[in-house]
DNA sequence: GAAAATCTGTGACGAAAATCACAAAATGAA
DNA sequence: TTCATTTTGTGATTTTCGTCACAGATTTTC
């Protein structure tokens, strides 16, 4: 009946709002498998946003370039929505970039088609604000970190509170989400 | 017919979506006005989460008390919604504290009469929506700011996107705001 | 499997910011 | 107004962290 992957992704939405089977349906009518290999982009800086993707496999990275350098502000790993959400909200150009960190497997979820989705059924939109809903709370708790913790701290938060990001992401990305130097990290993580 | 203060709300709720007159009105059978002296708690830590509050004028802010110095994680301005997001959605005590940093004016929206307005129509729905994606815009930036930007530039970052927090916040607030050592930010400011 | 590219660890050093301390200024309360 | 409290400015000192430099390790590419 459902593949494999659209069991993950309907699981997944049901931790925010439960829809119908038929609500389902025409969500998955929406959704467009897309595969990344290593290093390419899902969404280029100076590029129009289309839409968001929901992670199947893989990893990607939201990153800014800032005088030359790659600076992380984001990562989603399996069963997350990445998305750039000013430039897809207010339809601009995006000037960051999301970018597959290791091979990745996603659904597309095309921008319109989802706007168009917010008016067929009020479900649609309970959805959508809850998961907004939860990724404020994240972002929120980001800013505390950024606003508050010291270095290890900031470590240990991530140690405590997102395990998978220090397998899955290379230190040097890490560091740059943490706003701390490539070194300090590295000394930080080398003591115990 | 409408009183200033609820046309200061209908425009601002016109910004992310605009109701009918007579959606507008059941929204305002949810709105108790409430107003706060100086240094008085709007929510406190500890405390159950009833709902946030719309700024009609004044200042609200929100902090955490850490090693028991009160570091300032947001601030709100007449025409914003006063929140703490995370003891709302999950029903819990909050960790924050929202404190009036001015006498304050304010209408509350009661976490129950908001979750039966979702209810009723997907319009509130909607609104809600768009109201939380324009706060998690907002809040992507802050992370930004905090994990890019040295401490001078962080000030300028006020300086031209929130001038107004400037005049209306103490310094000393501002400072863990920005995740920086209040002397700090005094000697930016005293330079130029 | 060899070469290239990327990523990590580590020392030395310096700059930047935190901390400490206290005085001055501004604000609020009686 | 006067006194108390809060907020701000500024110097001296210490600490932390960023920067630079380079070597070793790991991963990717062809």
């Amino acid at each position: 009946m459902y593949s494999e992957n659209e069991i993950i992704l309907r699981r997944t939405l049901d931790k925010y709002h439960v829809l119908t089977d038929e609500e389902f349906s025409d969500f998955l009518k929406v959704c467009e498998y897309k595969s990344f290999s290593k290093k390419e982009c899902l969404l280029e800086a100076g590029n129009y946003n289309y839409g968001i993707y929901f992670v199947i496999s893989g990893t990607v990275g939201l990153f800014e370039l800032i005088d030359g350098k790659e600076m992380y502000q984001n990562f989603f790993l399996p069963g997350e929505f990445a998305n750039e959400l000013k430039s897809l909200t207010t339809q601009s150009h995006s000037t960051k970039n999301l970018i597959a960190l290791d091979a990745t497997e996603s659904y597309h979820l095309d921008r319109q088609q989802l706007l168009n989705l917010y008016e067929q059924s009020a479900s649609y939109e309970k959805l959508g604000r809850k998961l907004l809903e939860h990724l404020l709370a994240g972002q929120n708790e980001l800013s505390h970190v950024l606003q508050s913790l010291k270095p290890e701290e900031r470590y240990r938060y991530l140690e405590e509170y997102r395990p998978k990001l220090l397998n899955a992401i290379p230190l040097t990305y890490l560091a740059s989400y943490l706003g701390l130097a490539r070194e300090t990290l590295s000394r930080i993580r080398a003591k115990k």
